[in-house]
DNA sequence: GAACTATGCGGAA
DNA sequence: TCCGCCTAGTTCA
């Protein structure tokens, strides 16, 4: 379900919370039982992610590779120091809503006051986790640590004080330091992995020696890594090109600025937790777009209304058994 | 409470 | 190309 930008945020609160601390590991639902055994008591050592996969490295050369997929997410309760890099960390990650719009869970801390809007200096708080109704009744209760297991949890990790819970991912799964290098091997540049001038290098080499149409393309994460189905829509649209473009006909400097154009929106999703794709307007209709819950985006999600600039009917088409949104007018 | 949907991906056919 | 995975929020009856 999340982009590149959201499992950017996750490691970071993963590094920011447990590494350089013992982990205790279990498998509640019981489906990663042999896993979380031999994690169990090793010292994570670092969290880094590379597109949408996450790698967690703990002491004895073991890794831990999670995909969240469509359905995953991470939860995380107790007391977390919230990393300076992001503006706002949501005590669940990765999971998003139907609108196409993050769900922004918010942190409260000890006096149960939203801690969120300030940024700067890493601050401790505690994070109420909101899940159902029942679930917020639990949580909310008591001061039980650890916090009661809800539903079908693969993985909780715990610190002394902080708990990050695992649910529905695509793969959870340990590897060997040469099996990471091999995972990071097959995929594409990620501009906050690496040398983003070296990604882009690579980025327009793969998407210029193929026929396949370029909406394929960017979501393809051997070509480049973290574009999903909102960010590829909105990309396309933001570039004014016609999605069905072959990869080897998009010229080379249109390639540079989608590009660019990935790099600054990662980094704006990176800060903000929200897949911000209209930055380009100015302030006043900036606030006016988001104003309404369901206008934050160009053309994702659109099909059938109005073109924000030529009032063209969005279109919507299934390509690689995805949904694609874009604009006939405006994507020529 | 059922039906529907989703920011993903791998494997079978 | 299609199917299955597997979860939770939203919509509708």
């Amino acid at each position: 379900m999340p982009e590149g930008h959201s499992v950017h945020r996750i490691a970071r609160q993963f590094a920011r919370n447990f590494t350089g601390k013992p982990v205790a590991a279990s498998s509640p639902q019981g489906r990663f039982a042999e896993g979380a055994a031999v994690l169990d008591g090793r010292e994570m050592l670092q969290a880094k992610a590379v597109g949408k996969q996450m790698f967690l490295e703990f002491d004895g050369d073991v890794w831990l590779r999670v995909h969240l997929g469509l359905y995953g997410a991470w939860d995380f309760a107790g007391e977390i120091l919230v990393d300076p890099t992001i503006a706002s960390a949501n005590g669940r990650m990765g999971q998003t809503n139907q609108r196409g719009t993050d769900l922004d869970e918010q942190i409260f801390d000890d006096a149960g006051e939203n801690s969120l809007s300030s940024i700067g200096a890493p601050r401790r708080s505690r994070v109420h986790v909101r899940m159902s109704e029942q679930t917020r009744g639990l949580v909310d209760e008591g001061e039980q640590w650890p916090p009661p297991v809800v539903g079908q949890v693969r993985l909780r990790l715990l610190t002394d004080i902080t708990c990050a819970d695992l649910r529905g991912p695509t793969a959870c799964v340990l590897q060997t330091p040469d099996e990471v290098l091999g995972t990071i091997a097959k995929l594409g540049p990620d501009p906050l992995v690496g040398d983003p001038a070296e990604g882009e290098e690579r980025f327009v080499a793969a998407v210029r020696r193929k026929a396949t149409p370029i909406a394929l393309l960017l979501m393809d994460q051997a070509v480049v890594s973290g574009i999903g189905n909102v960010y590829r829509a909105e990309m396309l649209f933001r570039a004014r090109l016609n999605p069905h473009t072959p990869g080897r006909d998009v010229p080379e400097e249109v390639l540079r600025e989608l590009w660019h154009d990935w790099v600054r929106l990662l980094a704006i999703g990176v800060e903000t937790g929200q897949m911000m794709t209209m930055d380009d307007l100015d302030p006043e209709a900036y606030r006016a777009a988001m104003a309404s819950r369901d206008d934050r985006h160009w053309v994702y999600h659109r099909a059938g209304l109005p073109c924000r600039v030529c009032g063209t009917e969005i279109a919507l088409e299934e390509i690689g058994a995805r949904k694609l949104y874009w604009c006939p007018s405006c994507q020529r």
